[in-house]
DNA sequence: GATGAATGAGGCTTCATTCAT
DNA sequence: CATGAATGAAGCCTCATTCAT
């Protein structure tokens, strides 16, 4: 009846998947410790069990599963946008959200990623395409998330919501940053708890 | 007065010196669109004018030659803080300093190698070492520019200062850096106004 | 008679024969656009419309591949003879022939294929055993050919079949040689009607 | 006074000459037991007793290596229309430049070489550039050689010198592709003797 | 019988670096 | 001091082939 019949052997869609994701978790290893250009292709294949002919039957280039790694990875900030609207207050939302960064140790890996990114943006033009792409999306989730919180007085009327998302992620960026490349010290938390008081001080409706 | 002969051929300082710079702006201009690792030395001495071979005899390698780079550039961020200091009021310097930064073309470039190096110093141990080295004597000259500024009465007295610097350079690198990739547009202008402008609620004293 | 009576699913030996036949199509195609070398697995078995894997399933190795081609390639050179025979006058049957092979354009495709044979039997051994079978066989059947044609007077009897049958073959792939690497051009019809003509005048008996 | 003077190392333009040519003469050794795409650069290289690396100082792509051969092989083929002209009869100086031809070895090697490089010619339009303007040149300077020799009577007045130049050509590619293809046997020198003979029969002027 | 998945070996090319001139 | 020449190691990618499904 159904005439999706295939013969020969079943692809596995699963296994795959699963095998992709394996190849991306050890290739982000490999560039976190070295960087896109100084990891090598033999590299990533060895710490993902699999040969180096293996991975270009996942993904035809180099080129193309850094950008997989890239688009994975910003896609992530669009999930906090989503977390914080669902805090009782922004200010509550996001000095859990950095300090529940700033100690994961994980977290510092994906920020230097995103260092590695941010750098490989400004020169290769398809990453720079994927990457201003994202960026817009955030400005824009950022945006209606301020907006919101507007409304309901937890921010300066005043305030234009667009130009201070990009203001808001522009001064996270710079922090997780600095915190990435220093190393999680215990003085981070500190340091993030202040960072975003003055940030805060800032953001809140004038004192009445 | 001191004995300074010396036998044999004179070494042309001055000459040697300049050629130093000469190689270092070339580098500069490679690592820029390729980063450090994918530009190649055959790359950098073409730029240079100078045979690949006669690159060895001013930089013993070209990690030698990175590290270098990645010093004098660091440096430059302690000049603004002396220009910062001798402004009228650190608000209107610091705009000044901002603004001017956000439409030199040139100044986009130094945020970009500055993205590189960065990156490079979250996995290169000397660089690491530099970066650090110069992050901490930036920290302090910020932390006594503030408390300067506390004392004059610009900034709230009971923000710390060093915890303040960390945030504000924290806040500047992140600013510069959405401008930098997102390439100078005409907008920037406002942008950095709108985010100065934030930041600046969050530092002066509390209304009275 | 015999009891051709098999156990399990029977072959579709029709089937295989026609698959066979269209790889062996497709894997021409290839050979000619890129040679027996630089021409992939891959490829052929695109064209072909089958999966790498089944191609060995017709052809137990690449090798075998290009004989089975080189086999069908240089049989076809026998049917000619056959066709020659038939005509009024070997003068008339070759012209014709010889015409209507520098018109086809696929005749053109024929000829390159032929090159490439030519140049790896120079190389593999195999294909070297096949290659000189066939034109020994080839040899064979003009000389009868020609010593046919001798008892007609066409052809002066002072010359030896054999010795002759090799001159006009080796003149044939010059001739042919020459129209397919300069493409099919509108000069080729006078081209191989002054070539034919000169050798001609080379084959048949001296003015009495 | 001169200033040509350059400081450094002077280019040893003589060492580098016959480096050149030791690749180019270990390259055709290669290219002629396995093709051009089968011979590797490591094969190569090591029969010419220099790194791999060191061949790209030399020839920037393996392509550009091939190109050379070829142009040098091709070249070769305007030498005996040289040494042609200056016969005593076309005749006699073809006859003597065959046989010298069919018993030598290493002409033998320039057969099957030049076979890959007409086969290759089809294929890459850079090779094909090379190889039509080499066979162009060569049709005009034998066109010139046979109207010469008309004038000396020794070739029919109604021929075309042109239309006989490629036929003779060609007849003379297929001729010695036949006795390199077969290997260098004793009855090679009957074989050209008589091929030679049948077309000298069509070459010469009508008997009167 | 036919397909998906996997792989060792190898191909071309480039790199950072050295050494003689 | 500066250049030409050379090179081992490595990088990215492809190939012919096998094997489980």
């Amino acid at each position: 009846m159904a005439n999706t019949y295939r013969k020969g052997r079943p692809v596995d869609l699963e296994g795959r998947a699963a095998r992709r994701k394996e190849i991306m978790a050890a290739a982000r290893g490999c560039f976190l410790r070295k960087g896109f250009h100084a990891a090598s292709t033999a590299e990533i294949s060895e710490r993902a069990s699999i040969s180096v002919a293996g991975l270009y039957q996942y993904f035809p280039t180099k080129a193309d599963l850094v950008l997989a790694l890239v688009e994975e990875d910003l896609e992530m900030d669009l999930e906090w946008v989503g977390v914080l609207a669902k805090a009782e207050s922004l200010q509550i939302g996001l000095t859990r959200l950095a300090l529940e960064y700033a100690n994961d140790v994980g977290c510092g890996d994906a920020v230097r990623l995103r260092l590695e990114i941010t750098a490989e943006a400004s020169r290769d033009p398809k990453i720079a395409t994927v990457f201003t792409d994202v960026e817009t999306r955030l400005v824009t989730a950022v945006s209606h998330l301020l907006a919101d919180r507007q409304a309901k007085g937890e921010i300066d009327l005043a305030l234009d919501p667009e130009v201070t998302a990009r203001t808001v992620l522009a001064f996270l960026d710079g922090l997780f940053g600095w915190i990435a490349v220093g190393g999680a010290s215990q003085e981070n938390e500190a340091f993030v708890r202040a960072a975003l008081e003055l940030m805060w001080r800032g953001l809140k409706p004038a004192a009445s």
